[in-house]
DNA sequence: CCATAATGTGAGTAATTGCTCATATTCCAC
DNA sequence: GTGGAATATGAGCAATTACTCACATTATGG
């Protein structure tokens, strides 16, 4: 390991050609962590799996943690916006219907590259410093907290930051657990629902 | 890294003296990771903080992976003897006061040394061959199976294996977060009762 | 076309580190 | 005691790997 850690990449890709190269880099660096785990993962063999130099490689990504990050945003990205579709697709249906949802397209986010993305959240825990709030994080809450609106109504509690927050974690961990078990996107599904709904209308006090 | 991979240790401690010294290593490799996390953490840095050396250390852990293993080990057992002895102490209560119980169980045995379990359960998951059920994790699902079952009138719905273990990860996942965050012991638990409970009693149908 | 910037290359380096083994020391049974 | 077994030692080996840099190649603007 270099004694001096480099923080920024050295070059921004600004012609096609260096974009294209950024993402033959992720793509290759996918298929690596795929491929040989987290264990076989080493710049040397994303270099030669994508074709290309490992100097590459460091023009455009500081380090070999950076290059980890960037899987781990692309896959946020990607799970943000079946989550927004689903927000968006869910307007007039009921809250169960809709929070079935947004289970779904979390279960769907992980299910296509199920072992990539297990390896990335696993990397995200170390290469988080301690609880820094992505802006991912953040707009996952706002797109709940937006679905959970139109339904304020018919919830009984109140539902405010925290009660989002926890849904959340409720549900990525279920989800995670779910893929992990290889259950049935329907058994899954079920599983997830009932937690939530459970969290959200709380136990039965009438009885 | 060596060519091969040794599987069982060299040695069994037979003596005093010895189980004395895996003492000392255990302790060493727990606060090498609470001081310096799972980047400093290398079996030399172990041997020097136990002062002793490496080689000691080779005689009783067959590998690294090892001896990090044994520390899990160790945490768990401390968690699942505090679930124990919440288990046994919530006969005759409620159930609400029974799951606050456990509960508080969980948070205690996270928060002492919460630096080091945070860190042990993330190389859980690096380590444990794909799903493999501890004995550990089977014993934690009878205990909570017991303590649902002294109050299974109470509970409309059917509580079943899954039930169980669903019950489980939602609340680790939620004892996790609520040890990021700093939260009080209060406010964790409240939330963690409110995500079992719900899900126990599930929606109110009723409305 | 040409100067200059952008991009690409890959052999090599420097550092880390898991682990061994020949040897020394301590313990215990008899 | 004494011999053998258990335990302890730690210098050093072998392997891995993140990363650099001097240089080659390609694109672009004027």
């Amino acid at each position: 390991m270099p004694v001096k850690r480099r923080i920024k990449a050295r070059k921004q890709p600004l012609q096609q050609r260096s974009r294209e190269t950024v993402a033959v880099i992720l793509e290759a660096a996918a298929r690596v962590l795929e491929a040989r785990g987290l264990e076989g993962f080493n710049t040397n063999a994303v270099a030669e799996r994508g074709g290309i130099s490992v100097g590459s490689v460091y023009q455009y990504f500081p380090n070999k943690d950076a290059l980890t990050l960037a899987l781990i945003a692309r896959f946020e990205d990607a799970l943000l916006a079946k989550v927004r579709d689903a927000v968006a697709a869910s307007e007039g249906k009921s809250l169960t219907a809709s929070l079935n949802l947004i289970i779904r397209a979390q279960l769907e986010a992980h299910a296509e590259r199920a072992g990539l993305n297990r390896i990335l959240e696993t990397e995200e825990d170390r290469l988080r410093p301690a609880s820094s709030g992505t802006s991912a994080a953040g707009e996952l809450k706002d797109l709940v907290a937006a679905l959970l609106a139109r339904h304020r109504r018919e919830i009984a509690r109140p539902i405010d930051d925290d009660a989002i927050e926890d849904l959340i974690v409720i549900s990525r961990a279920m989800v995670d657990h779910a893929l992990q078990q290889d259950l049935s996107q329907a058994a899954a599904s079920r599983r997830v629902l009932r937690a939530m709904e459970g969290y959200l209308f709380g136990p039965r006090r009438d009885l």
